[in-house]
DNA sequence: ACTAAAGGTCAAGACTTTCGACCTTTCACC
DNA sequence: GGTGAAAGGTCGAAAGTCTTGACCTTTAGT
C-alpha cells in the first residue's frame, strides 16, 4: 500500500536558461525595453545575470523563436526587441475554454491592485504622485496618438504605460509582497489578454485619472474602490470582446 | 560604459533538493505531517517527488541537521517529524529590528486573508463549512486540554489546527492564486512568529467562530471584517509580546 | 534465526553549465 | 577601401549535479 501523501508534488528543477528567459519576458512585458531598443549584448546579460554565455544563447534563442527579438550579427548588431504579436483568434479561443480562469484572475487582480490602491493612497508621497502624473499624461498622449493613426505599435505603448501605471500604483502601497503579487497578478493574465484587443478603447483612459485623484486625496476607501471599478470596467469590455 | 540595466538580477538556479526541501517544510508546517509522525521513506519520497533518492537524502540531510527530523534505521525506521525548536529570544531580537517588514508581513495577510474570507462568504459550500467547523471543535479541545497541561507540543497542535483553519477558508473561496498568497503570507511570517508565543493565551480562538459564522451567514462585508480584526487582534498581541 | 524493510554507500553515466579560445559578420572610422 | 572593434556563432574541455542501479548495514517482527 501506498501513502497517500496529498500535497507532495512531483519537483521540477528550473534549467538556468528559463530563469533567464523569464527575467528577460518580464523586463520587456513591464517595458524596461521597447520594441526596437536593443538588449544588452551576449556578454553583458551573461555578466549581469551571473550565467554563461551558454545559457543566454539558450534562452535568446527560444526568443528569437517566438519573434519576440530581432537578432543582428556583427558591430552595431545585438538583440532588437521586437513588437509582440498576438494571435487574438488564438488566444480568445483559450479564453472562451477558460471562462472560470480568467474570472479568477480578474478576481485576484481586484483584491490586490484595490488594496495596493488604498494602502497607496495612504502612503503615497509626493514622488509618487509626480510620477503617476506624468505616466497619466502620457498615456493621453499616447492615447490621442493611436486615434490619428492604429499601429499595433501605438497600441503596445499605451499597454506599456498602463502596466507603468499600475505598477506605480503598487509600489506606492510600499508593500513588497503585495508589489509582488500584483505584478504576478498582471504577468499571469493580464498581459496577454490586454494585448489582444488590438485596437484602443475611447474610454481606456478614462478611470486612471480618478484613481489618481483618490490617492492624491488620501482617501482609501476611494481609491480601492475607483481601483475596482477600473478592473470590472475591464473585465466587463473583455468579456464582451468574448462574446463577440 | 555598462549598460545600467536596472531589474536584470541575477539569475539562482535552485537545486533540486532545494526544491525537495522546501515542499518538505511546507508539508509539515501545513501539518500534513505532524510531530511523531513518520515521513514516506526513502524510495517512496523519490518516487513521489519524482527525483532521484540522492536528492532526497540531501533534502533530509538538512532537515536532520536542523533537528526538523529524527533518522532512525532499520525495519520499522524512517525519518520522524520532531517538533519544531523555535528560539523565542533570538526571534523576537530578529522581530525587533525589522518591525517594519513585520508590519508590512501583517498588511498582507489582512488583505489576502481578508478577502479570501469574503469570497469564502459567497462562495462556500456545505462541505466547507463541515471542515471548518471541525477544525474549529479540535481547536477548542486542544485549548482546553493545553490549560491543563501546557506542553510545547500541545501549543504545536493548536498552530497545526489554526493553520488548518486559515487555510481551509482560503480554499473555501475557491481562487487557486488568492489560496497561494494566503499561503505564502503564512508561511513568510507567521510559522516562526506564532510558535514563538511558546503558550497559548485564553482568548486564542474566539475569533475563530466568529468567522465561521459570517462565512455561514454568506455576509461578504462581514466576513472580512471579522477576519481582518482577527488577524490585527493577533497582531496586537504580537506587539506587546516585542515591547515585553 | 531468518527475513523484510528500512536507511547508507558507491560508482558509472547522462546532462547541464561554465570557461576559455577562436571564428565570422558587420559597421564606423581613418 | 582597408582596418579594427564590436557584435553574434561555434567548439571543446572540465566541473558540477542528478539519475540509475547494485549492494551494504541496521533493526524489528515472525
Amino acid at each position: 500500500m501506498t501513502t497517500s501523501s496529498i500535497g507532495l508534488k512531483p519537483v521540477r528543477q528550473i534549467a538556468a536558461h528559463e530563469l533567464v528567459l523569464d527575467q528577460m519576458r518580464r523586463s520587456m512585458e513591464t517595458g524596461q525595453f521597447s520594441p526596437g531598443d536593443r538588449l544588452p549584448s551576449e556578454r553583458e546579460l551573461a555578466e549581469i545575470l551571473s550565467v554563461s554565455r551558454t545559457v543566454v544563447r539558450a534562452a535568446i534563442a527560444i526568443l528569437e523563436r517566438e519573434g519576440r527579438i530581432l537578432v543582428r550579427r556583427g558591430r552595431g548588431g545585438g538583440f532588437i526587441v521586437q513588437a509582440p504579436t498576438y494571435n487574438s483568434t488564438e488566444t480568445r479561443r483559450m479564453m472562451r475554454q477558460n471562462r472560470e480562469g480568467v474570472r479568477d484572475a480578474f478576481d485576484y487582480r481586484v483584491i490586490v491592485e484595490g488594496a495596493a490602491s488604498r494602502l497607496a493612497a495612504e502612503r503615497r508621497r509626493t514622488a509618487d504622485l509626480a510620477e503617476l502624473r506624468e505616466l497619466l499624461t502620457s498615456m493621453e498622449a499616447a492615447l490621442l496618438a493611436s486615434f490619428e493613426e492604429q499601429t499595433p505599435m501605438k497600441v503596445v505603448e499605451f499597454q506599456r504605460l498602463d502596466s507603468a501605471f499600475h505598477l506605480g500604483v503598487a509600489r506606492a502601497a510600499r508593500n513588497p509582497s503585495l508589489y509582488d503579487a500584483v505584478e504576478d497578478a498582471r504577468r499571469k493574465m493580464w498581459l496577454p489578454v490586454g494585448s489582444v484587443f488590438g485596437r484602443l478603447e475611447k474610454n481606456a483612459n478614462d478611470r486612471h485619472g480618478d484613481v489618481l485623484a483618490a490617492i492624491e486625496s488620501q482617501n482609501g476607501d476611494l481609491a480601492e474602490a475607483t481601483m475596482e471599478a477600473h478592473i470590472n470596467d475591464t473585465r466587463s469590455t473583455l468579456e464582451a470582446w468574448l462574446q463577440r
